[in-house]
DNA sequence: CTCACAAGCGTTTTT
DNA sequence: CGCTTGTGAG
């Protein structure tokens, strides 16, 4: 039991009392991983099977990591058997199982967010309604909404508060949207990502010995993150729980951040009146931190109201203080932070791994991109386009996803034309409004089209189409009898994708070439591995959960040493020796522009200036630009008032106090009551440049703006062509030709790292070298 | 139907 | 700026 004598006596009796409702409250860096792991092994060595314990994750990583500790201790045959994954996959996994009795196939395809608006686009434009209005983004949200609160079609029709909302916001019809998006994503056979919650809970309401086979089969269940649980997720968990009441839960409501996407931090603040029986674990020892930042983080937190009663504490060292940059510019900003990683780089000997820049947006990137790169110090960015967003992936995915499932319209509208085959728009709609009229999907129409030719269409176009049917009915044969790996390169190559992407011989084509490859090779080690363990090892196994991997699955070698680029919310879980956090403006923390900030959303603001805070172990850094671009277009900023809110003491000031924090709104300007009644609902904050003192301020900025534009490129009439020149972030390059006249030139580069580029000389700027 | 160019719009945060 | 969507000629 030597693993016990790791813990300290807070953890220790986490993990020994196993039984009945627990709740885990572990403030940051208070070793939360480390108890979940070693209950689940106390569990097993205790004598309970692996198949009765589920545990459930919010990412693939937690799980994937924790699925590696755990082996580490018990061993790999024993873990193997753990039900452990995130509430996506878990449940996706048992709606597979069970999908019969819902009417849907087991080779149900998972729409991802971009199917999901590409349906509610067609349906948008099918009901005749203008999509500046209805906008698919702000549509799918309040479907999304609606699902993660378990409100169905037919529930929300008939619910007056979400109604009032939808004609308040000038969008009546949504129900009906949302009706017809249900139902024509069942007769896809689909499922989106809300979905696999939702009918989970259907599942259970309406097939009650379904659910007792499960809630006797898991004896336990764990959740991670418990805070940022939706309804749905908090219903599930309440139900399989139900029966051995042998539920923990392990959570922050200090990092509860999820909100956006329906999480609520009422399911942990409210777990005690929910199992009266219940015991606590208060994890409040921090191991990460030194006592400055975990001190400073606290003096954040404790502004909100409403949260669990604990103190989390640091005896580390107390450290240095938290280093606040102010910049004129957000060029400069990005200068300050590089510079400040390569001094003290060398100084104390960090490695580059040791730093983390932390942001808001994934759109704040650039600027630290390229200050990094002028600096050659290598990094590495998470979020934005994920590998399996790309459109060469999803083309052939869809391709994949139609031979499984040949109902699932959204992959077909995808690929009919892909490679081209002449088969236009004209001639999908026709086919897609055939299939409606009949109630069928557009696979079907095609392949009766030989008998009866619904959709009309000429001799020419009927051939066309039929051949593409008789390709992928011919794959279908296949992909029983063959493993995924053969399958999908056959598919690749007979396509004519592989030739397609193989004529393009741009480095953007290259590019989507290699990542085609690197698919194939992700499905091949898939293969290899399912058939050693003996699962089986279809196309349409692959294709189970790859709907549910993002880009983090997939760390590599050659990411060893590198300076990392986050935003706050991917960052939650990681540490870092350093850590910047970059951006910290008035409009960005919190983010004043997206309407009404809530009482509750500016305590999730706090929530989550704590989380970056409490990702540092030995340096925190804030920092802030008064003046930076956005579209294109200068704004003037004010730090944020989060920096005023940490404990004075914590801080380490600039010198110059050319900013004057006084010009900072108070909380009674900042937060002004709306006049139009919602309760609790709070005004947007006034802009930054009506504030006194900033119009002086405007000359001097725009002076600074335009010294630093000169210094950055050089004048875009010296370029010529044959001219070696540097761009800040595509990195040095050779001018092929420039046209146009001042100021319209137009050059045409061709960079050895980014590849030939077409740049317009007045934004993009250059210096010649 | 396809390609090339013009216009317009946007940026939380993610399974 | 940079990406997506719309428009018009071939």
């Amino acid at each position: 039991m030597n693993y016990l004598e790791e813990l300290n006596e807070a953890q220790r009796n986490a993990v020994e009392n196993t039984d009945g409702p627990s709740l885990v409250i572990a403030g940051a860096g208070s070793g939360k991983t480390r108890v979940l792991t070693y209950r689940i092994a106390h569990l097993l060595k205790q004598g309970a099977r692996p198949g009765s314990i589920l545990s459930l994750t919010f990412t693939n990583k937690a799980a994937r990591e924790m699925k590696e500790r755990i082996a580490s201790i018990v061993g790999q045959q024993t873990a193997r058997y753990l039900w452990m994954g995130t509430f996506h996959s878990i449940f996706a996994r048992i709606l597979r199982t069970e999908s019969e009795v819902l009417g849907y196939p087991s080779n149900f395809t998972i729409y991802d967010t971009a199917d999901s608006k590409s349906l509610l686009k067609a349906i948008i434009k099918e009901f005749k309604l203008d999509d500046k209005t209805y906008k698919p983004n702000v549509v799918s949200s309040r479907i999304s909404a609606a699902k993660n609160s378990l409100i169905t079609p037919a529930a929300y029709a008939q619910n007056a508060q979400v109604r009032e909302y939808d004609m308040s916001i000038r969008m009546p019809r949504i129900a009906e949207i949302y009706k017809e998006y249900a139902r024509r994503c069942f007769l896809a056979g689909a499922m989106d990502f809300d979905d696999l919650l939702l009918k989970t809970n259907i599942l259970f309401r309406d097939h009650k010995d379904i659910l007792k086979k499960y809630q006797e089969r898991f004896d336990y269940v764990l959740v991670d993150e418990y805070q940022d649980t939706n309804f749905a997720q908090y219903l599930i968990v309440k139900n399989l729980a139900a029966t051995h009441k042998n539920l923990c839960v392990v959570g922050d409501d200090a990092q509860s951040i999820y909100s956006f996407r329906g999480a609520r931090i009422e399911n942990i603040l409210n777990f005690q009146k929910d199992y009266p029986e219940h015991q606590v674990y208060k994890l409040e020892q921090n191991y990460r931190s030194t006592q400055t930042i975990v001190n400073a983080a606290n003096s954040i937190i404790q502004k909100n109201k409403r949260q669990l009663p604990k103190t989390v504490y640091s005896e580390n060292d107390q450290g240095n203080k938290i280093k606040v940059f102010s910049a004129l510019t957000d060029n400069e900003e990005g200068y300050l932070v590089a510079n400040e990683i390569s001094e003290t780089r060398m100084r104390q000997h960090y490695k580059y791994a040791d730093y983390a820049i932390l942001y808001r947006t994934n759109a704040q990137s650039r600027i630290f991109e390229e200050a990094l790169r002028k600096r050659n110090i290598p990094y590495k960015i998470y979020g934005g386009l994920s590998f399996y967003q790309r459109k060469e992936i999803k083309d052939l995915l869809s391709y994949f996803r139609l031979v499984i499932n040949p109902k699932d319209n959204e992959a077909l509208k995808r690929i009919i034309n892909y490679p081209a085959r002449g088969i236009g728009a004209t001639t999908l709609s026709k086919l897609e409004q055939a299939a409606l009229d009949n109630g069928v999907s557009i696979f079907e129409i095609i392949e009766q089209s030989g008998t009866n030719n619904h959709a009309a269409l000429n001799k020419g176009l009927l051939s066309k189409v039929q051949q593409f049917v008789a390709l992928i009915l011919q794959f279908q044969e296949k992909a029983v009898l063959n493993d995924a790996y053969e399958m999908a390169s056959e598919i690749a190559t007979q396509t004519n994708i592989i030739k397609d992407l193989y004529k393009d011989q741009t480095p953007e084509g290259l590019s989507r070439f290699e990542n085609i490859q690197e698919l194939l090779n992700g499905i091949q080690e898939f293969s290899i591995n399912a058939r050693e363990e003996g699962q089986p090892n279809l196309l349409a196994n692959y294709m189970e959960d790859v709907a549910l991997l993002t880009d983090q699955d997939s760390e590599k070698e050659e990411d060893m040493d590198k300076v990392t680029l986050m935003t706050v919310h991917s960052s939650k879980g990681l540490e870092f020796k350093n850590v910047f956090i970059v951006g910290v403006e008035e409009n960005l923390f919190p983010s004043s522009q997206f309407g009404n900030i809530t009482p509750e959303a500016f305590e999730e603001e706090r929530r989550l200036f704590y989380v970056a805070l409490t990702r540092a172990e030995e340096n925190a850094y804030l920092s802030f630009a008064k003046q930076r671009y956005r579209w294109g277009k200068l704004d003037f900023c004010n730090p944020s008032r989060f920096i005023t809110e940490v404990d004075e003491q914590y801080l380490d000031m600039p010198d110059e106090a050319d900013f004057n924090f006084d010009e900072l709104p108070t909380e009674g300007q900042a937060i002004q009551k709306q006049s139009f009644g919602k309760t609790g609902t709070v005004g947007r904050r006034p802009t930054t440049t009506d504030q006194p003192g900033m119009k002086q301020k405007l000359v001097q900025l725009r002076q600074a703006k335009q010294r630093s534009q000169n210094f950055d490129g050089d004048d875009p009439r010296d370029i010529q062509t044959g001219m070696m020149v540097e761009h800040q972030r595509f990195g040095k390059g050779k001018v092929l030709q420039v046209e146009g006249s001042f100021p319209n030139l137009k050059a045409t580069v061709f960079f050895q790292n980014a590849g030939q580029k077409q740049l317009l000389l007045k934004f993009a700027k250059l210096k010649i070298v």
